[in-house]
DNA sequence: TTGTTGAGTGTTTGGTCACTCACCTAGCGA
DNA sequence: TCGCTAGGTGAGTGACCAAACACTCAACAA
């Protein structure tokens, strides 16, 4: 099948797979996700991912620091859109924003599955190191104490699992419990 | 191999095929660990797994089912021994007897592969099931308010998220911000 | 024209996994 | 002694997967 379309150069094809790996892991995690699920989304042969990034884990990292961009970079966006430049105001308007950004799910679950899949140390290395990036950047930006962030960063993994687990949708009172007052997930 | 041994029941031997499944489980998660895995650890045939169990998911669902029996004896022990029964001082026992609970990291685990093998419908089931039972107990055993158990539930979130990164042998700063006054996880 | 290199693919391979089935054995009632 | 039932297993089977291999093709330089 020859194509008549320009031929686009490995570093360019790099970071649009990683974007495919990031909706395949998203749906299927770290163990249930094949290679070939993946050059399936990226539309590219199995045997190319393999020359894209040395091995599975290697492809997995790449997804979830694409991941990690984004959520930084949300959390950005929204700390500029606050209207008061108070602690609380800021990290408000940082909630917000990532709660828009995971509407689609994927970024949430591939964080879910990455946590899942931190026995591979290399896995738990890109992890730690997302993390940190999110926690220096809220804290920095905000300016908040190191109570309000490590609160902040609570709440975002309880709104993980609510949304994991549909709890929004659940009507049993428990469940109306956990998920009061969290941003629509 | 005959034994000498007097043999158990089915039904003797299912809960502890699943506790067998839990330790093996939480190593490797749902889609990581097989079915042979679990029998070996149960020194058992992996054939005769799948007549204990109809198939992988409902071993999964045994394992979780056990887990939180574990999480709520837990927290009802705990709560028995707290000093004070104010709401604030039987939710601070209840968090002391579960951080306890897992130091071995097994039951830990074995939450967060549920919350990233939830896409499997019956494990998701299992899950809410388990959270329900976990709301609903603190609840009303602690007499606290809808905020302070979704606060201590929201702060179990993040209790798992160290204890999986290993934030709380990080030296970095932001590290030890998010792992501030969390029980020894 | 010829040689070389990097992009990209089809196919194979070696291994693993979930699940099945025929079979064996121990006990027990008649 | 003869079944009968229930616990338990060895030996597969078909499907799938990570990774390697063996190639084709386009572009370019001498």
């Amino acid at each position: 099948m020859p194509s008549s379309t320009i031929l686009s150069t490995a570093e360019l094809r790099r970071p649009v797979v990683a974007a495919a790996a990031v909706r395949r892991f998203a749906v299927g995690g770290y163990h249930g996700t094949t290679v070939a699920d993946v050059a399936n989304e990226a539309k590219i042969s199995p045997a190319y991912v393999f020359k894209l990034f040395p091995g599975k884990d290697a492809l997995f990292v790449a997804a979830l620091e694409s991941c990690f961009d984004q959520v930084l970079e949300a959390l950005r966006a929204g700390a500029d859109r606050a209207d008061d430049n108070g602690p609380e105001a800021v990290l408000d308007a940082m909630g917000g924003a990532y709660a828009d950004l995971i509407a689609d799910r994927s970024l949430l679950l591939l964080q879910v599955h990455a946590q899942s899949a931190a026995g591979e140390p290399v896995i738990a290395e890109a992890l730690r190191d997302g993390l940190a990036r999110v926690v220096t950047f809220a804290s920095e930006r905000s300016g908040a104490s190191g109570e309000q962030v490590q609160r902040f960063i609570a709440f975002g993994q309880l709104c993980h699992l609510i949304a994991i687990t549909g709890l929004d949708e659940t009507p049993e009172p428990w469940a109306r419990l956990l998920a009061q007052g969290i941003r629509h997930p």
